[in-house]
DNA sequence: GTGTCACTTCGATATCCATCTAACTGATCA
DNA sequence: TGATCAGTTAGATGGATATCGAAGTGACAC
């Protein structure tokens, strides 16, 4: 089993809003679906949004840390951080 | 292994809503920390809020599922709903 | 350089929702 | 019957946030 790392209660908290939004965890299932990797493009191509709109969602899914993004030139690959969504189940399914 | 219900996406998106709340998060350790019932008025006892917020936030854990509601007099029992959470869970893990 | 493409930042809007107070219903008990 | 207690309902308020358009930045191609 990998290393799970251990949650405050503010990550817990910001993780859990992050996921309260269809569109985000619509964009977190997209990921999955792939490997884990995506470029931001071939994300906003099945979700019929703005890139302002998307950008946003992008910071809110990085500041709860359930994605890494890496820039390539002038684009940007997001990677799924399946250890730190493990986390938040481990602790939810210790309720 | 216990059954599992399947949860629609229109659940999914509301117990996903109910766990984004701290509060009902909190309620919810709660119940899990006293074998799964509590009545509502000892849930109010931890929790500094007015009645008027706990019966928001209880309609909202109960409209989720992940709660269940009984009444005895003019006491409410609250109880969690582990296989509702459960199923929540294992569908986030199939991310 | 010029243009284009990918994303960002700003500001506005609009919706959602947590919270409260106050007034209410229903149960219990003196 | 009246008083009290548990929870509800209605309505108001304030704060958070999803969304967009428009203007900006930075990379790449020509």
């Amino acid at each position: 089993m990998a290393k799970q790392p251990k949650l405050t209660d503010a990550q817990h908290a910001r993780i859990a809003r992050a996921l309260a939004e269809p569109r985000r965890y619509e964009i977190l299932r997209q990921l999955g679906a792939e490997n884990g990797t995506l470029s931001c493009t071939a994300v906003r191509a099945e979700q019929k949004i703005t890139p302002a709109t998307m950008s946003h969602h992008i910071h809110e899914l990085e500041s709860a840390g359930l994605i890494e993004i890496s820039r390539d030139g002038k684009f940007m690959n997001i990677t799924l951080q399946r250890e730190i969504l493990q986390a938040y189940l481990n602790r939810l399914s210790k309720i």
